[in-house]
DNA sequence: AGCACGCCGACT
DNA sequence: GTCGGCGTGCTC
């Protein structure tokens, strides 16, 4: 017998597979999707068997070393949608199968994890021996041990303490050990908690059982109680015996949708939490595969969890980057629950209150069905936003923090009440701003913030290759405040403890929340009022609730709009549209106030009137007319290489073929991408804006194929990527 | 990814 | 002459 072996290695021809004889006392463990131990080369690695195969081969076969797997870890469904990922991605179908499956079923060497199983004890004899032998033993020990197994089937060894007697009865056979598979993690209870649904979260509700459509999107505000109308279709739901996954960004970050998922539902979800350890997660994989757990919650990957009939897939925050993974595959997880959805007849709901504009585009010309909900519960009211022009702050001589902020933070902490300020700090790249007036530099041609170059003293706009000299003098505003660095989280909590000497303050960013489980000491900590103030970055903004907050404040919110991406505008209106929502989440009035220098623009405009319509409206008009997504897809061709020169040619090289091959679409580049040398390696990026996605997939096919990657060489692909 | 093979410079 | 530098290519 002779098997095809998919292993994990850089083979130049992609996905190709090697061919090994089984040994015939081998040959009954033999399936397709189970995973071999084979040897490569003088190494042993792990592979899954894709095929068997009866072709005759004109080289020397080796043996495998053994069967891993009792049971498949790849069904048939699996190996479809691992070549479904792989055709969108152009990854190797060995990445896209290896994302699929939890560690403790990956095809990798070294890692072993086992189902965990507890040793219980269980009667070997008939109850009539035993009885007798309970008669006529002298041993009060053992007969009050057997007398235990009178009235139940199970007892587990380690509740019996006297393991002397105990064994002298399994050794004279009355009793038996036996194994059951126990779950690492303990279980979840419920905690019924009856949810009251709003006429509109009804409405919402009917419309999306009743619909036709395969994807809806559901926009509602922050607060407007997109959690119960999720659990309520969940329910439905489960009476069809039908099985749900719900995706969030990042459960860290979503432990109250999770609490009340878990209150409601009790041991029927399973999360797939990225802090379990493997085995946890293993063992929440086959609560799954089994049908004990109904619904899966996790991130991205979750998408990928073993249910059998899936009813219905929600993606909660649609618009989130992290639905996008960074590495090979680079795949979108909206991509494989429509996949998903579409194989088991199975709805998608993608909600958000501020919905990327490709859903809401697909859902405003009805390819998604439109789902709203408009208002808040209990009618809190969305909290008041004022704008403070940091123009005019800095010549009255407050730098930081504008005197407006002071006021209102000063006015909280007398009221007890609690505060959280924002720091957007700049993006990644490095880019020239102007200190006095706020001034950047944008490309004629993409609307995209200038990458200043500081080895070549060039500004480059990393998505058509535009360049030009740096300057000193601010063009706007005359003067030589030209600087690309602003302050940090550091300098502004400096600031504030300064100012507020009594007052007690927190900070959250990467550099206090490096160290496990400080993320959600910091946000409890916050949350029990141990502390007024609480600042940090980004990552104060998402998913937290606190009562008692009733001012945010948020410094440079313009800030991100200079990233040069396309999206910048849409990333700026979601996260601060995102922090004005943490404020007056319960009776409170909520009060945000944004320090800004282009008050006038309108993605600040739109936030402060809490009108994603209108922020939408002109978008769409930039999006029109440069032609970005949803009016096209953007892929990119990143060229990585050690040589300067030589990348550089081969960059120019795909860049011209990409042009001939595709005429109807815009090929942009070859540029220097956005971090141009990482660990001595080049990288240039080439990018294809398209319309009909099979054409491009075909021609970018012919260029993987064309050139065989080596140690000094080599392509990526993305499409959709998030970053250039 | 490893690891052997193989073709050029420095050395006992 | 030989040892060993790492560029190139192969692994069923």
């Amino acid at each position: 017998m002779k098997i095809d072996v998919l292993v994990e290695v850089n083979v130049g021809t992609q996905d190709q597979t090697f061919t090994y004889l089984v040994p015939s006392e081998l040959e009954s463990k033999i399936e397709i999707g189970k995973r071999v131990k084979v040897p490569f080369g003088n190494r042993k690695l792990e592979g899954f068997i894709v095929a068997i195969n009866n072709q005759p081969q004109d080289y020397q076969l080796k043996e495998i070393i053994s069967v891993i797997d009792e049971q498949k870890v790849l069904t048939p469904e699996m190996f479809a949608l691992g070549k479904y990922m792989s055709s969108i991605t152009l990854a190797p179908l060995i990445h896209c199968y290896q994302t699929m499956l939890p560690t403790a079923l990956k095809a990798n060497r070294n890692i072993n994890i086992k189902i965990k199983t507890k040793t219980y004890l269980s009667l070997n004899k008939s109850k009539e021996d035993v009885l007798s032998y309970v008669e006529s033993t002298k041993s009060k020990i053992q007969k009050d041990i057997l007398n235990l197994f009178l009235d139940k089937d199970l007892i587990a060894k380690s509740d019996i303490i006297k393991k002397a007697s105990l064994k002298i009865l399994i050794d004279k056979d009355f009793l038996k050990e036996v194994y059951q598979e126990e779950y690492r993690l303990p279980e979840a209870f419920k905690n019924s908690n009856q949810v009251n649904l709003t006429i509109d979260q009804l409405k919402v509700i009917e419309d999306f059982q009743i619909g036709i459509k395969d994807i809806y999107l559901l926009y509602g505000v922050t607060g407007s109680g997109k959690t119960e109308v999720y659990m309520n279709i969940i329910d439905r739901c489960l009476e069809e015996k039908k099985q749900a996954i719900v995706l969030v960004p990042e459960i860290a970050l979503t432990m109250q949708l999770v609490n009340r998922f878990q209150n409601h539902f009790g041991n029927k979800v399973a999360i797939l939490h990225s802090r379990l350890s493997d085995g946890e997660k293993y063992d929440e994989w086959r609560r799954i595969e089994r049908g004990e757990a109904e619904i899966v919650i996790g991130p991205r990957s979750a998408v990928f969890a073993p249910l059998k009939d899936i009813g219905v897939i929600i993606i909660d925050e649609e618009h989130e980057n992290s639905y996008k993974q960074e590495n090979s595959p680079r795949y979108h997880a909206h991509d494989i629950a429509f996949y998903l959805g579409k194989k088991h007849h199975a709805k998608v709901l993608l909600g958000s209150a501020t919905p990327s504009l490709e859903s809401y585009t697909k859902a405003k010309v009805g390819i998604y069905g439109f789902l709203e909900l408009k208002t808040r519960v209990n009618n809190h009211q969305l909290p008041q936003v004022k704008i403070v022009d940091m123009k005019e702050s800095m010549r009255q001589g407050y730098r930081i923090l504008s005197k407006e902020l002071i006021t209102a933070i000063k006015d909280k902490l007398n009221k007890k009440e609690q505060i959280m300020i924002l720091l957007n700090r700049r993006g990644y790249s490095n880019y020239l701003n102007c200190q006095s007036c706020g001034h950047t530099f944008k490309c004629p041609a993409c609307d995209i913030t200038m990458t200043y170059h500081k080895t070549s003293d060039m500004m480059r706009c990393h998505y058509c290759g535009y360049a030009t000299k740096k300057i000193d003098v601010c063009p706007e505003c005359k003067t030589k405040s030209l600087r690309s660095i602003g302050f940090g989280t550091e300098k502004l909590e400096e600031e504030l403890k300064k100012l507020f000497e009594d007052a007690k303050i927190i900070r959250m960013d990467l550099d206090t929340t490096t160290q496990k489980g400080s993320h959600s000491k910091i946000i409890n900590a916050f949350s029990n009022r141990e502390y007024d103030i609480l600042l940090g970055t980004q990552m104060i903004a998402k998913g937290l609730d606190f009562d008692n907050v009733s001012l945010v404040g948020v410094i440079n919110a313009d800030n991100s709009l200079d990233i040069p991406d396309f999206r910048s505008g849409e990333k700026t209106f979601q996260l601060l549209s995102q922090v004005a929502g943490r404020s007056g989440r319960t009776s409170l009035q909520g009060e945000v106030i944004l320090q800004v220098f282009n008050p006038d623009h309108y993605v600040i405009e739109t936030v402060k009137e809490h009108d994603y319509e209108a922020f939408y409206r002109q978008e769409i008009i930039m999006r029109k007319k440069l032609n970005y997504p949803p009016f096209c897809f953007i892929a990119s061709i990143k060229i990585i290489s050690k040589e300067y020169e030589k990348g550089f040619k081969l960059s120019k090289e795909i860049s011209d073929f990409l042009k001939k091959e595709l005429p109807n679409n815009t090929v942009l580049g070859p540029t220097m991408a956005n971090i141009f040398k990482i660990n001595n390696y080049y990288r240039y990026n080439c990018l294809i804006k398209y319309k009909n996605k099979e054409e491009v997939l075909e021609t970018l096919k012919k260029v993987q194929n064309h050139y065989q990657t080596n140690q000094n060489f080599k392509i990526e692909f993305d499409f959709n990527p998030i970053h250039f």
